[in-house]
DNA sequence: CCAAAAGTGTTTCGTATACACCCATGT
DNA sequence: ACATGGGTGTATACGAAACACTTTTGG
């Protein structure tokens, strides 16, 4: 029974969506796929086994364009999990040596997280084309094998590093407004923060751009529209350094 | 030709050794495991593949307790490197299939780095009784596989880590002087530091405990100990948290 | 008394924080 | 004119950085 893929090693995809208002995550229904007991967690996180002599990366990004069409996408690894009762549940195992035609022992899984910036057509498209789904990231159902685990780890890395590394932008659009920048940190990290402060720290950031472009079309105040600077930022990074003795 | 171990997936250990003065690395000779072309790298990291059914941090543990001796080491998963074509040298592949006795196909492994604090008496001890040598991180030779790879990354790791958390009492003795912990990071960061400004931030810091002893048998000025309080440590992060937008 | 490393204080500057009201737009 | 969200300034406090000499110990 030999397939394409590798039976020992799975990557799965941690993928946060930012609608300019919540933080949402993309799930699987596997309810499509085959007949499930009713009872039965259903849902999961995007992933697949890699392929053989495929580099995981590319397995992440094969994943990430099966469900979402999408390409050119923010993706990093931020775990490993390797718990060999992972795959503890006999029916689930059953379910995923269906699916892959593979015979299953021990699946070791490499987990990404990635950042898609959400549009209206964005989010109807996908959950109309895939068996993919947003779900908001404060009302995660149980999902299958250890998934609600990786997703956990998943959001504090996402916390982490969204407060040290400038990936924020992934979630916004190429031009924001730093309303819409401060609430991706507020929504993300759970907290409130003071506009007045916020904004003049973002203003004082030289990779946090100005245009002479404003919002259009809407029935309040049109907001000043920014754009990240990567080639600033780079400046910037390596005149600070961040200390904790 | 079953083995024990798991052909697909092994664990490569990064090991940092400080002796308050140089930061070092635990590198293995495979020359008394077999004969090698003499102009054919030789050297390693300690490394392993992993047994079926063991968790990575346990085989990592296991590679430790093989060549130093010691248990209960600071050990952190850093990285993995699964290149399809990273054992690409043919005598190398060879030498890891008489090894382990396994037929090796693709082998991703995972990269850990671990922190051990040197007094002279571990620094000999290691070198006599294994294949393992420190060898001065500013002078290492060319390793097998990707291994150099492996190691350059688990440097940049160490770097980032150690100033941002307080991994480098791993490196140091249970009570350390202050000038001891400002040469760590000099040495670590390749950095000089002012010294009356380290000492007032290090000595602001609640979780850099003061105790009330003192070096001894030095033939000049003995210096304060300190300590570090994990307690301490859990209160102050909990306060602060470090910002680039 | 000498060599070697430990230890100490002040000023200046920049950045973080706290806090409340007016402005511009479309309907 | 109103509803909605955008945008602004000041005073205070704290920590970072620059900078050079005195003290303690054993030999």
């Amino acid at each position: 029974m030999k397939t394409r893929f590798n039976p020992h090693i799975s990557v799965d995809c941690v993928v946060f969506g930012f609608d300019l208002n919540e933080l949402k995550i993309l799930l699987i229904n596997r309810d499509s796929v085959e007949d499930v007991k009713p009872d039965k967690n259903k849902i999961k996180l995007p992933g697949s086994l890699i392929i053989r002599f495929e580099e995981l990366h590319q397995s992440a990004h094969r994943v990430l364009q099966k469900y979402t069409g999408l390409d050119n996408i923010y993706l990093k690894q931020f775990g490993i999990f390797d718990s060999p009762g992972r795959l503890s549940d006999e029916e689930d195992v059953t379910w995923l040596k269906n699916q892959t035609n593979v015979e299953i022992q021990r699946v070791i899984t490499v987990a990404y997280y990635s950042l898609i910036r959400l549009d209206d057509s964005k989010t109807t498209k996908l959950s109309e084309s895939f068996n993919a789904k947003w779900y908001s990231a404060t009302e995660v159902p149980d999902l299958m094998f250890d998934h609600n685990k990786i997703l956990e780890e998943g959001i504090k890395t996402l916390r982490n590093e969204l407060i040290s590394q400038p990936i924020g932008f992934n979630l916004l659009p190429e031009k924001f407004t730093l309303n819409q920048l401060q609430q991706l940190y507020e929504v993300v990290l759970g907290v409130k923060m003071d506009n007045r402060n916020f904004r003049k720290r973002a203003i004082s950031l030289k990779y946090i751009e100005p245009l002479n472009e404003w919002q259009k079309g809407l029935s309040n105040k049109p907001a000043k529209l920014h754009s990240f600077n990567r080639d600033e930022y780079e400046k910037f990074i390596n005149k600070n350094t961040l200390f904790i003795i």
